[in-house]
RNA sequence: GGACCGGUAGCUCAGCUGGAUAGAGCAACUGCCUUCUAAGCAGUAGGUCAUUGGUUCGAAUCCAAUCCGGUUCACCA
């Protein structure tokens, strides 16, 4: 009946195996292109009204960007994108982390083994030198708690606090008991080793830094301002490179202490408790969780304290629907429990708070570790992007007319695109493995593979005009057919990668676009076509998949250049 | 131990809201540049979809159990 009623969509149908296999009709198709083959805002949804906010890239300020940064980045910006090409207003931010321990550890190693050295004095790029700094306070203590470690073990328990020296007799005694299981033994040893690292002098030092911190002295201040501009001079030529912008950069420094206020609230509706010694917690029981701390003993914030502060700000701030979380799939467990809380404190947009949990980016020999300083840094990655480009473009010898700006253009296009298709292409809930020995490839599921297809594309549609020649009665062939058939299919895709924020739908989609313009381009010719409405068609054809191609890749983040 | 995530070709990944012979890329092998850009195209080879059981006309896909790998369960952030 349905066959019937559409006479001009469906040519033909027939039955096998059960399966009922329509045809659809090639003037329905060719209708299609005729009216969206020059439509630059295919696969776009009209304006919804809805506000979302997206939280991404929140470095912290001791060290460099690196891999894993990468992909948040390029995560969060494209589904930024995403959400906006579905008609809805988007918001991008960040936080900052740049207070703590951890910065406290690179001021500390700077103040000790610096010398005063500046980013000008050493010309090393202000993030790359804190960072040097941070790790060389981590090989410090290291030797520190070796030190240590083997005076504790001889028996000397000088230079610990009452409390601490006590705690360790106890494991010094676990420790030597025989009938431990070798995991037992494992952990004694472990927190053993922690305990020794807490007590070694450069940590009491780095912790008396914090107090300080805390307590407003000037001096702590000062330095911590200088080494933290140094930090965003580099991280701001970062994200230029990398193509990350925020609407609003927030401070975990300015925001720490905001989550506070919310526990008192807490307490007066009754979704939080206090414990005998003063900490305040919420029972999470209920929802199959733990009794989670909000507030310790000594009335200071923890972890989830701030962010529950945050998630309240951005909310006076945006009054959006949605709030999306770009981090890590380690901290599934911390953000759900963050939305538990804020949907218990009635926190108006809790239900739209949504954690954009990605895989850890991994090395053939496992996790990247920063004291092992087996971490590939952003910045020498992007170097090296470029490099490649540079080469093949060199041995194709196909753009020798260009300027040497236009040059340096192109191959940071290329190589961008290549990197940020490899990271992007990927669902985000997977880990994924770089193999720094082989890098990225520039062939086959790759964006330059994509960027190229464009540029063959574009170099025709130089040669060729558009005429507007009518080729209704043209007929289709199997390939051209097949175009048609996945142009249309662009903006489902569009909604789809929205719906699952998950940005490796439009990757996919523009490769398996790109391979079958691609193969098209083989078996036919568009310039020498058989007739002139053949040849209409297909430059109609070609300019549609060129702009399918540019939106699609512009939701990724990634430009494609008119020739390389 | 509890919770969550993953296990598809030698490697990296699609497919997972159930449907026809399970798809790409890389690596290997064979062809194709006197006409639109070979960063390309066509082809060969490569699979007990972790295992077992179940639901179904039909399961890589849904359910259960098991095995392997990861993350997490801090008065750290």
């Amino acid at each position: 009946q349905l066959l019937s009623a559409e006479p001009q969509l469906f040519s033909s149908y027939n039955i096998i195996k059960g399966f009922l296999n329509i045809s659809v009709s090639d003037q329905y198709l060719m209708e299609f292109l005729k009216s969206n083959f020059n439509n630059q805002s295919f696969g776009k949804s009209p304006e919804t009204g809805t506000q979302i906010l997206v939280e991404y890239s929140s470095p912290n300020t001791n060290k460099p960007l690196h891999l894993g940064h990468l992909r948040n980045n390029f995560l969060g910006w494209s589904v930024a994108e995403i959400l906006s090409a579905n008609g809805n207003k988007v918001a991008k931010t960040s936080i900052v982390n740049d207070r703590g321990v951890h910065i406290c550890k690179s001021m500390l190693a700077w103040k000790k083994f610096s010398d005063g050295a500046t980013p000008e004095s050493t010309g090393i790029k202000g993030d790359h030198l804190v960072g040097d700094y941070y790790v060389m306070f981590e090989k410090e203590l290291k030797a520190q708690t070796s030190v240590l470690l083997e005076k504790v073990i001889s028996g000397d328990l000088s230079g610990f606090a009452e409390e601490e020296s006590t705690k360790m007799r106890l494991l010094l005694e676990k420790k030597n008991d025989k009938s431990l299981s070798p995991e037992k033994k494992a952990e004694v040893n472990d927190a053993i080793n922690e305990l020794v690292r807490n007590n070694t002098p450069i940590m009491q030092e780095v912790r008396e830094m914090l107090v300080n911190w805390e307590n407003g002295d000037p001096q702590t201040l000062e330095l911590w301002s200088k080494m933290n501009g140094w930090v965003y001079e580099g991280f701001d030529e970062t994200y230029r490179k990398i193509g990350s912008d925020f609407d609003k950069v927030y401070y975990e420094s300015n925001t720490y202490l905001l989550g506070k206020n919310y526990v008192e609230e807490g307490l007066s509706k009754g979704i939080f408790f206090r414990k005998p010694d003063g900490s305040v917690w919420i029972d999470l029981t209920g929802e199959g969780l733990d009794e989670k701390l909000v507030l310790r003993k000594d009335g200071t914030s923890v972890y989830i304290t701030q962010d529950l502060g945050l998630a309240k700000l951005k909310y006076e701030d945006f009054r959006m629907q949605q709030s999306i979380y770009v981090i890590g799939d380690e901290q599934n467990y911390h953000m759900k429990v963050l939305k538990l809380i804020c949907q218990k404190l009635g926190l108006p947009n809790a239900d739209g708070i949504y954690h954009l949990s990605y895989g850890m980016v991994e090395l053939p020999s496992g996790r990247m570790k920063s004291r092992e300083g087996t971490v590939v840094d952003a910045d020498d990655l992007v170097e090296e992007m470029t490099s490649i480009a540079e080469k093949h473009t060199a041995e194709s010898g196909k753009v020798k007319d260009f300027v040497p700006e236009e040059l340096a253009e192109l191959y940071h296009t290329i190589g961008m695109g290549a990197l940020k298709f490899y990271l992007l292409k990927v669902e985000p809930k997977k880990k994924m493995v770089f193999n720094p020995e082989e890098s990225i490839d520039f062939h086959g599921f790759t964006g330059p593979f994509i960027q190229y297809t464009h540029a063959r594309i574009k170099s025709i549609l130089r040669k060729e005009e558009i005429q507007g020649t009518d080729y209704s009665q043209a007929g289709l062939e199997k390939l051209e057919k097949d175009l048609i058939i996945t142009l249309e299919q662009y903006p489902q895709m569009v909604q789809q990668a929205a719906a699952e924020l998950n940005p490796s739908v439009i990757a996919n989609f523009i490769y398996h676009l790109s391979k079958l313009f691609n193969s098209f381009y083989a078996e036919h010719s568009i310039s020498r076509a058989e007739t002139a409405e053949k040849k209409e068609l297909r430059l109609q054809l070609a300019n549609m998949t060129a702009i399918v191609i540019k939106s699609g890749m512009g939701l990724l983040g990634i430009r494609v250049p008119e020739r390389m």
